[in-house]
DNA sequence: GCGGTTGCGTTAGTGAGACTAACGATGTAA
DNA sequence: TTACATCGTTAGTCTCACTAACGCAACCGC
């Protein structure tokens, strides 16, 4: 927060506009999330899954960008929660098969619910046509910085 | 980096792009940077010095939205640097002034070039009348989170 | 004058996130 | 079989935003 009077020549750098306005999404997600007794990466995980249904713990973090060494610990909460069940692959031994369970499936509904909510808090100024293009314009820096497409 | 396959609807989440973005944002900036031996609240301060001329720490923390007590690190490493002065203040002996060296300014010349060509590798993807949209709608959303405006 | 509050610089510490290194166990390929 | 890659896991680094508390100095009401 604060920044109130900041120097115009600063105020108005994109780079620094977006790290405040990331910061200040991260917080209303973290925040919203941190009522459900989730954290944002279990959202990834749990969409994940979703999506592709059972992976392994690597294939998870590669889906999610979470690192591998990190998703231990958001695999271990969601299993605590019994959001997901941890089971050694029979075909690949190195392996962990994660699935969701009903309880997972219910409470990634939920999360859906206030993850949206969460947008439309952030985009609140903007109308409709504006946060499409506000939305088009991030995902073509993205596309444009990202590994896959700056190789 | 990574999120090379994530699934369609967390990628596409605003919230989720502005992270990205700006994680990719703030690393082209601080590497940018550091090959000047330069942070970028180091920058932060020095162009609320330009502008406003000597001031005591607090005042540039609350301009610069640096913490007080991250300001006292910014300010030892301007001034170990020859960047900045830093001086009790005879009128309120519980503040220092801080006052920008010739140095200083030399300094914060050849930042002010570095940061102008990392918003244009930041936008390089969007022509320019994108970029002016873009940085407006920006700062609309921060104008609209900040809490000068949100109170 | 005095007492309470507020602001200052500073130190220390928390919690989260991104990221690296290395491990043992397992699988794959030369 | 030897060499290499992958997987889950532990541990640890660095940086950031943020809080708490400190001693000191200034200000306000009286």
């Amino acid at each position: 927060m604060t920044y109130e009077d900041a120097p115009e020549p600063l105020r108005a750098l994109p780079s620094r506009m977006l790290s405040l306005l990331a910061m200040y999404a991260d917080r209303l997600v973290s925040e919203g999330l941190a009522a459900e007794d989730a954290r944002k990466w279990h959202y990834a995980a749990l969409v994940a899954l979703r999506e592709h249904g059972p992976m392994s713990q690597a294939e998870l973090s590669r889906r999610t960008g979470v690192y591998r060494s990190d998703m231990v610990a958001v695999v271990n909460e969601l299993e605590e929660r019994g959001h997901v069940e941890r089971a050694p692959d029979p075909a690949d031994r190195r392996r962990n098969v994660i699935t969701m369970t009903t309880t997972g499936r219910r409470h990634l509904e939920r999360l859906d619910e206030l993850i949206s909510g969460f947008q439309d808090d952030l985009l609140a100024p903007l109308t409709g046509p504006e946060r499409e293009q506000f939305s088009a314009l991030l995902a073509r820096l993205l596309a444009h910085h990202s590994p896959r497409n700056t190789a």
